[in-house]
DNA sequence: ACTATATACTTAGGACCCTAACTATTAGGT
DNA sequence: ACCTAATAGTTAGGGTCCTAAGTATATAGT
């Protein structure tokens, strides 16, 4: 009764995902940030301009009820600042602050980091192709 | 300023595991079952014999102080069981009732077809190399 | 035997997620 | 212009996760 190898594939997915998440959670930690906090900041600081919260939550993949008391805190910890627009003014957009743009390159290289140690021992066709079957799950998944 | 691909697989891989159980959850939740339900039940099905509630929790990968509370509803829905051990009183090992073993056919079912969908269009060879490569980047990560 | 340490589980408090319902603003149909 | 529907954000309530501390039992050193 052994099962096939495709049939771990999504225990192994969701395993490997968790595990990596808490590794990068636990360097970061002592910076104050906790996963939901790196991954707006890191998605916020390739978008100089901003983005309106409900994209940010698309980006981040929550929704955007779950955004609003998150972005309440990084408020007030100076980390980002919500502008309203004056052409729509149900809309506001979040942007970096410049201690948080320090603060996201520190982010990057310890992401570049743990990536490298994880990836040791792994040729780049190896990587290029489990990236191009995620992909193709992926796609699969939301076109459901 | 334009990334490498490997430094993507990092969010697409979390992305990946995130869309894949949310559509499992949503087919699951006629039944009733959250994911910490089901994936409890899953593991259960697996340990016939019952498992020491330290050993389910390191299983599904959250902490024993959090599946306490989860056995409580499980117990409450009539899914699983508590037993005292005689030979050591402070474990207490958790069973799948008669109607959750049926249950767990069900989800396995469930599973496997959402599975055949995600992964139309792949090969056997694809699925393998990727699982491989999963497998590497979770060996390494637990040896950090 | 007796005390200290370790182990299994539970409880408490806080963080983050979701859905559903609410408010404010904008856009569209008449 | 006016009323309806759609959109952006917020709030409320519930579920699940974590760490830290508490309780009960077992093991080990003396």
């Amino acid at each position: 009764m052994k099962s096939r190898p495709e049939e771990q594939l999504g225990a192994k997915l969701g395993e490997t995902a968790r595990v990596w998440r808490s590794h990068l959670d636990e360097r970061l930690r002592p910076l104050g940030l906790s996963q939901s906090r790196w991954l707006a900041i890191l998605h916020l600081s390739k978008n100089p301009d901003g983005l309106p919260q409900t994209e940010l939550a698309a980006c981040m993949g929550i929704s955007h009820a779950s955004l609003s008391p998150q972005i309440d805190r990084l408020v007030e910890d100076g980390w980002v600042e919500r502008r309203s627009r004056e052409e729509d003014r149900r809309c506001k957009t979040i942007h970096l602050t410049e201690q948080a743009k320090a603060l996201s390159r520190e982010i990057k290289q310890t992401a570049a980091k743990l990536r490298s140690e994880l990836f040791e021992g792994l040729s780049e066709e190896d990587l290029r192709h489990c990236e191009r079957v995620l992909t193709h799950i992926l796609q699969r998944a939301q076109s459901l």
